[in-house]
DNA sequence: AATCATATCCGAAACGTTTTGGAGGATTTA
DNA sequence: TAAATCCTCCAAAACGTTTCGGATATGATT
């Protein structure tokens, strides 16, 4: 490869002079700019980018840090999706984008400080990290930028970027109440989990504004994962045979509700009606189609990229935002017949 | 950050030593390379990386090249797991992953070799090219180590991996015959995709095998895309009501030929059975659910980054692999009562 | 004619590592 | 005792940039 110096030399100039031609400064002849840029093109010279980020102290890079990147990962796509975001984003502004990811393990041997300050990375988007994560503590207290997909919390150096949760998970129950349903029982996420804490919010805030009393045995926990969702449901229903409509806090554990309906005998969906959350692909395709509050993953990455870079330009703006949901009704929702 | 000048500073070393110390070399007191270890610790030493690589000529990253990396494709989620395995497999070799993405647009500016030198990468793994891409060439004649995802080439540096579509289409094909099919359509990619002429040979190879006539009358392309495939397939149907059975090179594109024989009026899987390739995620909660053949696109992304760090380390190894495949069947395929 | 401003260029230091070639002293060998 | 060997350590160069502080020449101003 070329080098600043070969350039410098086959132009009868300085380092200096190639550098500052290149980088559009001000103090060099357009003349013997345009020479340069010739001489640099003919030898396809590109600069450096190690050496350049070496004296310049900047990488212009992000980091997508993400806590279990795993393969399981492609049933609701959500990493999938904000990587794309991100990715798209990140190439527009000029940055570029490395993938971390991390698992338990890895924490144990590595910080949250090292593997940002090791990969070289000016900002980190943090994806996947629960309310319980060690590394949570070790980002609000540490001067590198960063922010969080759906985890709201803020620092000099960390904002957040997240779905309205609330209100999304209010419009599914209102939904179903507005269906005749007066007793809605929740498949919700775990308690480490701020959406779930959220949507748990909407749930209770939907009941109340329509009269409905909430009562704590209607709501388990199936940890975001589709068996046991399954398991769980199963065992909410058959408790509580009154059950004629289920809010699930995501999608994939609707799929596991709905297999755990089928499974007890009942009509999906003049028996039980289910709504989910996320609008994962499968909810289209699934029988029957599931009813469910859309949320936009892509534009989640979007807005964390478009933040987070703000805050590395030192751009004073707003350091969270929170998107809009839509709610799509499909065949897993109708009148409660009861 | 501490850096190893201040450690050599409080340890009373040279920097020299320290580098050495740290880096195991035996020139060097157990005792002081402890002190210095320990040292190093305190400070929270960690080396630059980019000082490091710029003096070594060696980066320890590499790239994964995909060309369209977009949202659209979470529907079949190839990019991703691929992406999930090149990432496990990179991290346990001790190498980082910069994620690459390019469009058509992109790739007028910059040369397949000036995106690679730029990103510093040593090597690179190549997703989702097309045959007649103009990176092709460019790789080919490159000097710059690459596996190539589902393109069977090779040269000094690059390598390729790939499922084995002739076989796995074969055996799908073979799986109609046994249940009777004669009159059996293909919905095939398109011909500038490899799997898409592999997948062809495979099927007419099942087809010479039990003594049925190829006719070419039964083969349409579907560009990978459901509407298209659905498009596509309402035609054939319409014009060869004869046939009781389609093969479908995408699970995709078989989402499409079951909403076009549904369309149709056709009874599934009675009236016509359908075999798709991939086994994405919707194939397994579609319905009728969806008989496939299976190829592990995780694995693809760990024989990739395996093949293309043994390029890098000069092992002498073989540089391609081709992996095997597997018949599943679910519900969209039976017996030919026509 | 002397001063000042401007336009254009450059030398050298700096960024944080690794590596080369050798120095100095202690120990072993002849 | 002299020579050879081994063990530790280090100074300096190198990697390819950017940038600071000046240098030179030219033209304008007093």
């Amino acid at each position: 490869m070329a080098t600043i110096r070969d350039v410098a030399k086959k132009a009868g100039v300085s380092v200096t002079t190639v550098s500052r031609a290149l980088n559009g400064y001000s103090d060099v002849n357009e003349k013997t700019r345009e020479r340069i840029k010739q001489i640099a093109q003919e030898l396809s010279y590109s600069p450096n980018l190690l050496a350049r980020s070496l004296v310049m102290k900047k990488t212009k890079t992000i980091g997508l840090l993400v806590s279990g990147l795993r393969i399981e990962g492609s049933k609701d796509n959500f990493t999938f999706e904000v990587l794309c975001g991100v990715n798209d984003c990140a190439g527009e502004l000029g940055y570029e984008l490395v993938l971390i990811s991390t698992d338990s393990k890895k924490q144990q041997e590595k910080t949250y400080k090292q593997l940002c300050k090791e990969r070289k990375v000016e900002g980190v988007i943090l994806q996947g990290i629960k309310t319980d994560d060690p590394y949570l503590d070790e980002v609000l207290n540490s001067e590198i930028a960063c922010i969080l997909i759906d985890v709201p919390m803020e620092s000099d150096s960390v904002g957040y970027v997240t779905t309205d949760n609330i209100a999304g998970a209010k419009t599914a129950v209102e939904h179903l109440t507005k269906l005749g349903h007066r007793n809605i029982g929740m498949v919700n996420g775990h308690s480490q989990a701020f959406v779930s804490q959220e949507r748990l919010e909407g749930y209770k805030k939907a009941l109340g504004k329509n009269g409905i009393r909430f009562n704590e045995n209607y709501v388990v926990d199936g940890a975001f994962l589709e068996e046991t969702a399954e398991q769980v449901t199963t065992n909410l229903l058959q408790k509580h045979p009154e059950i004629t409509a289920l809010f699930c806090a995501s999608d994939l554990m609707a799929m596991g509700a709905i297999r755990a309906a089928k499974q007890l005998g009942k009509n999906l969906p003049d028996n039980l009606s289910i709504v989910g959350f996320d609008n994962i692909i499968l909810s289209s395709y699934c029988t029957p189609s599931l009813s469910t509050v859309a949320q936009n993953r892509y534009q989640l990455g979007v807005e964390a990229t478009v933040l987070l870079t703000n805050i590395l330009e030192g751009k004073t703006a707003e350091k969270s935002k929170v998107l809009p949901t839509e709610f799509i009704k499909r065949e897993s929702t109708t009148e409660n017949h009861g």
